[in-house]
DNA sequence: CTAATAGTGTCTGTTAGACACTATCTA
DNA sequence: TAGATAGTGTCTAACAGACACTATTAG
């Protein structure tokens, strides 16, 4: 490497004199945001802080990254830390929230990721060290009206008698989707820091690939039944659609197995989701 | 706030112990894709590094987050130091680049944004502090091949004699997409750091928008003709569409103004965006 | 008249919503 | 035979791709 700055430096020189301390920097940290499918609902893995700040809220699991790891591998050590859950079948960043003020300890930028997995994945999800309590939220959002101008919804998390439940309203501005939300009063917990607005870009990510891509099939088995992708799909959807055309949508993207299994008093032919399919509008 | 922690603490006495000196952090950053169309042309906003690292490299205008500043004020503020540019129409987060290895100084967290301009917004854009030199460069992606496994494509910046060109590989991985880029050798210049992933990011986002959103008319002025909005949704998809289809569909979203334009030998109709679908499917 | 631009019309195959229907098995 | 589940068929309106066509005006 011959260049040289405007001071004369090589790179080496440079780096040599580079020096990061001399500002004050933000904490980094990732956040996960873990969905499953159980009993044909759609479930969100919580923990219960038991330290401050947000002492006995319900948060995402996610910690702080170390200075040399890489964020994908801290998301992943914090969900196992906490949670004890290492297999994921999907995987990708969300969105990073970096307002000034959304942290009292110090700056703090967190990441946020979003993963699934089928529920046969987790039989003994654990409360970790930084986790007080852990639990697999039941996750609705009910969209109450929605015209040009935007979407006014509900959006509930309730496991056994806790109910955490979100009014959010997501309004057209100059171009972009501004979304607000408020916790709603029937509530009698509450999600930590701005949790809630990860869980609502995970929830509309979920819904808008439902249909066009084999991304429900993370949610599920390996081998599953038409109804149960139905099921899932409505609720992930969060409303009933048309069996026949569902089922002839659907199949496009499977394989029939061959296998069956009992439902009611008949039984179910088994598909799995046909892999050509993977690639498939996945893309952003 | 009576609650205390397991030491005792209320929020209070445990945010006066709290101390983030005892670890290092990451220095965060933040990047803008700035993009508009001039004549027909999709268009990247560049500037060229003229200190370490990556000196002498093009990279997308951004540095580093102040403490205590949101990080939409420091993108903002950063474009204008590097660039004089001050208004976009369409403005959001696109992707946190926060690999361990990816910067040699030290570990720095990147979050990049993507936003547009009509072209007339920006007659004067100048080098500020931290650039060499700035460059409206011509974007283009062509698709070399694509199938269920995934795509290959050749992404190309150019500007004046200055060509980046960059093969990109887009691979489904277990439910995910693995993309990676190489520096093609018929260029002669190189984009910094890992740029290219976001360009490449921000091209997807544009095509995947382009057909079903109002995406476009951040990229046009207020009153465009069908035949600018049809130029600037094929520089932005990459190839060329139907006149009469594209004509039908997009006339959906648009309303005539009554005022005309001179184009060629013939006047045309001018129309505007009508914001009655920028809420449409704009979510992602 | 030609070239360059604007702008329209029509055919056809595919898709998506609504809805009525049959099949199998247990109790 | 009732009830619960699986699974199919059909009509129709909307949409999307292909392509042939007309209109206006400077030079």
């Amino acid at each position: 490497m011959e260049d040289r700055n405007a001071k004369g430096e090589t790179l080496e020189e440079f780096l040599a004199k580079y020096d990061d301390s001399l500002y004050r920097h933000p904490s980094n940290t990732v956040d996960m945001i873990l969905m499953t499918v159980i009993e044909g609902k759609l479930k969100l893995l919580l923990v219960k802080r038991k330290d401050h700040p947000f002492i006995h809220d319900w948060a995402l699991p996610g910690g702080f990254i170390n200075f040399d790891e890489d964020m994908e591998t801290a998301v992943m050590r914090e969900l196992q830390e906490e949670t004890n859950i290492t297999d994921q079948t999907y995987f990708r960043q969300l969105y990073t929230f970096g307002n000034a003020d959304r942290d009292p300890r110090t700056r703090v930028i967190t990441t946020c990721y979003l993963s699934m997995t089928p529920a046969d994945n987790i039989r003994n999800t654990l409360a970790g060290d930084d986790a007080e309590e852990t639990g697999w939220f039941t996750l609705e959002k009910t969209t109450l009206t929605a015209d040009a101008d935007g979407r006014d919804s509900v959006l509930t998390l309730s496991c056994g008698d806790i109910r955490i439940s979100y009014s959010v309203f997501d309004r057209a501005k100059n171009n972009y989707i501004e979304t607000r939300s408020e916790l709603h009063p029937d509530s009698n917990a509450k999600l930590a820091a701005d949790h809630i607005k990860a869980v609502n870009m995970a929830v509309d990510l979920l819904r808008s690939r439902a249909a066009s891509t084999g991304i429900l099939f993370n949610l599920l088995p390996e081998e599953v039944t038409l109804r149960q992708i139905q099921t899932a799909y409505e609720a992930v959807i969060g409303r009933p659609t048309d069996t026949g055309n569902f089922r002839r949508d659907i199949k496009k993207m499977l394989i029939n197995t061959g296998h069956t299994a009992k439902a009611g008093n008949k039984y179910a032919a088994l598909y799995r989701f046909n892999p050509m399919y993977s690639y498939l509008k996945e893309n952003l």
